[in-house]
DNA sequence: GGGGGCGAACTCG
DNA sequence: TTCCACGAGTTCGCCCCC
């Protein structure tokens, strides 16, 4: 590790947003000059002030971890020490070299497809994506410094004749069903981790049909090569945390395998990057390194007594694990989606109205979507990214669950009017908490249809490895217990009593003001448009059907807020007239109840180190 | 003190 | 010319309530 001078001569050097990890085909890539390449690009705009506010906070972290650890005198260490041992004794006991795991790696995938799809793109440098950002690179491309999640307009000045695809996840996905069709031959279980990657238990094979793990890899990629046209990368290993790091090692192409032998696990893993491994990132490298040195996976035994002592408990387990070349060797037996979301970019605006009109199409979208799989949430998150590319995330509990995109829209305007005014330039909703009954239905990846892959848009069922823990909590996976119907009810009646989890004072009537008498003056001001919501049984809403009850004005206006902005947008789309309309919700908007949190954007202080320190109890 | 809710960060593809 | 996504998972700290 060369000591890197940040001066002004150099200041790319110091930006280290791009390039952290180096992917495969990037070899011979002039990284200096990429690196400058991008920086140039990005100075002075608000991404690059936001990471480098990121970065400088990443550093004060770092910083704080450094003073905790000199604090440390020898006796600490000591008894750190002893601790490290005995759980390194304990892991190490839990170590399981009978079974062997296969990790399959699609080569470039999406680029590799557009290019079956179209030859002539063939040898050419190719990037699925746009000019916001692209997905994957052709090996072409790569080497330009052309990588994923590379922002199109950066990727086109490091290689000016890139050739630019969109994306079309039909047909990914449906490469991605036949390269699956293989995987079953081999393992009925497999775990998709992504349209293009997958876990295979292979041990039964290889006992069944006297094979080896090589034989196994290379029979399978010939497989794969044969139904699709494409290639993929495989790694053999006794697990699959070390499967998934060996995938890597002979890309494109090509396979590695790792034997079942634990000398041979501890040789590899001895000068393994800590980078190559699953679940650390750009800032856990950085923090190993900047405070323990650790850069290797050896590094993280030889430093065990400092690991226990400054970080969490499953921090300090999973490092430690890691040094031992141990990960998951179980296949779990069931997986299910635990959230939804949906989230949309698009210029940057404070306009009000506009706004509530976003938010109300990623709530129709993400409505559809958990309809699509019968789906009821309890918890909404509401998440905003402002212009200055600052994240908040804001989330309520609600007391019943919800599926219909009038009752997201509901809590979520709630949510984003307590924000304003805003300049944004994203939005997204996220439900999460499911309905128990929904939780039954089998949400395995492997199992899901072409169809339901087409409708989502996206990978939606990532097995996300965690850390692949060998003390694997198969909880995490199996289905949650049910919960009582009586506690449905009773959650139900509360509902009907508070319709927020608010604190109370959302309920008061004193901060209703003039609610009733806003409330007529609206709701007759849209005359007999379709946004017209009249209370049937006192209660029900004449337009979609939800209930809020009589003394819920603030919710009622809401929900009218949200048949109006549906009428503006029909308005809209005729080109009627829509300023009187405006005028009035503009105005009750304004002397509507505002919210404000304790947590002000630049006064709550989010602790990114998290991961590295160490909780109460562990002390 | 434990558990749940919330907000944030990190990671992956 | 264009100017840094989206969806999902996890952990952690803090706060409040029981």
């Amino acid at each position: 590790m060369e000591p890197k001078s940040e001066g002004e001569d150099r200041p790319w050097q110091s930006y280290h947003t791009a390039y952290t990890n180096a992917k495969a085909g990037m070899e011979g890539v002039d990284k200096e000059k990429v690196h400058k390449v991008i920086y140039e690009m990005s100075k002075g705009s608000k991404y690059f002030e936001n990471e480098q506010r990121k970065e400088a906070f990443i550093k004060q972290k770092i910083e704080n971890l450094r003073q905790q650890r000199a604090k440390l005198t020898d006796k600490d260490i000591a008894h750190f020490q002893k601790i490290a041992e005995k759980k390194i004794v304990q892991l190490e006991a839990s170590r399981d070299l009978t079974k062997t795991w296969l990790h399959t790696d699609m080569d470039a995938f999406y680029a590799a497809v557009e290019i079956l799809d179209n030859p002539s793109l063939k040898g050419k440098p190719l990037a699925v994506g746009g000019m916001s950002m692209i997905c994957t690179a052709s090996y072409e491309a790569r080497k330009f410094g052309v990588r994923a999640a590379m922002p199109g307009f950066i990727a086109r000045k490091l290689c000016p004749d890139l050739i630019f695809v969109p994306t079309n996840f039909d047909k990914y996905t449906h490469f991605s069903e036949l390269t699956r069709k293989v995987f079953c031959r081999y393992d009925p279980n497999f775990i998709a981790s992504s349209l293009d990657e997958a876990y295979l238990n292979v041990t039964e094979v290889c006992s069944e049909r006297h094979l080896s793990g090589e034989e196994v890899a290379t029979e399978l990629r010939s497989a794969i090569y044969d139904e699709t046209g494409l290639t993929c990368s495989v790694g053999v290993a006794p697990n699959r945390m070390l499967a998934k790091v060996c995938s890597d090692i002979n890309k494109p192409n090509g396979q590695f395998i790792l034997p079942n032998d634990r000398g041979a696990v501890m040789i590899f893993v001895s000068s393994l990057p800590i980078r190559k491994i699953g679940g650390i990132g750009k800032v856990t490298e950085h923090m190993l390194r900047d405070v323990l040195g650790i850069t290797t996976c050896e590094d993280m035994l030889k430093n065990s007594a400092l690991l226990c002592a400054l970080l969490s408990d499953l921090s300090s387990d999973f490092f430690l694990s890691v040094g031992l070349g141990l990960g998951g060797t179980h296949t779990p037996e069931h997986r299910m989606r635990k959230s939804i979301s949906c989230e949309r970019t698009f210029a940057s605006t404070s306009d009000t109205t506009l706004l509530f009109q976003k938010l109300a199409d990623i709530a129709e979208n993400l409505s559809s979507d958990m309809q699509k799989e019968n789906l009821w949430g309890k918890n909404l998150t509401l998440k905003l990214k402002t212009s200055s590319f600052e994240v908040r995330t804001r989330a309520v509990s609600l007391q019943k669950y919800i599926s219909s995109k009038e009752e997201i829209l509901t809590h979520a305007s709630k949510l984003l009017k307590a924000e304003l005014p805003l300049s944004l330039r994203l939005m997204g909703l996220r439900m999460s908490q499911f309905r128990d009954e929904d939780k039954h239905s089998p949400v395995d990846p492997t199992q899901k249809t072409l169809s339901e892959f087409i409708l989502s848009g996206s990978s939606l069922f990532k097995a996300y490895e965690t850390q692949d823990m060998p003390s694997e909590n198969s909880g995490d996976f199996l289905l949650l217990e049910d919960k009582n119907l009586c506690e449905l009810d009773a959650a139900r009646e509360k509902e009907h009593r508070c319709i927020t989890s608010e604190p109370e004072s959302s309920c008061k009537r004193e901060e209703l003001g003039d609610s009733n008498i806003a409330n007529d003056t609206y709701e007759a001001s849209l005359g007999n448009a379709n946004g017209e919501i009249r209370w049937i049984n006192d209660y029900i809403c004449s337009e979609c059907g939800i209930e809020l009850p009589y003394g819920f004005d603030e919710e009622r206006r809401e929900h009218a807020d949200y048949h109006l902005a549906q009428f503006l947008q029909q308005e809209e789309k005729a080109h009627v007239a829509q300023d009187k309309v405006y005028h009035k919700m503009l105005h009750r908007s304004l002397s509507s109840r505002k919210k404000q949190k304790a947590s002000s954007p630049g006064g709550k202080f989010i602790p990114i180190d998290a991961f590295f320190t160490k909780g109460k109890k562990n002390m």
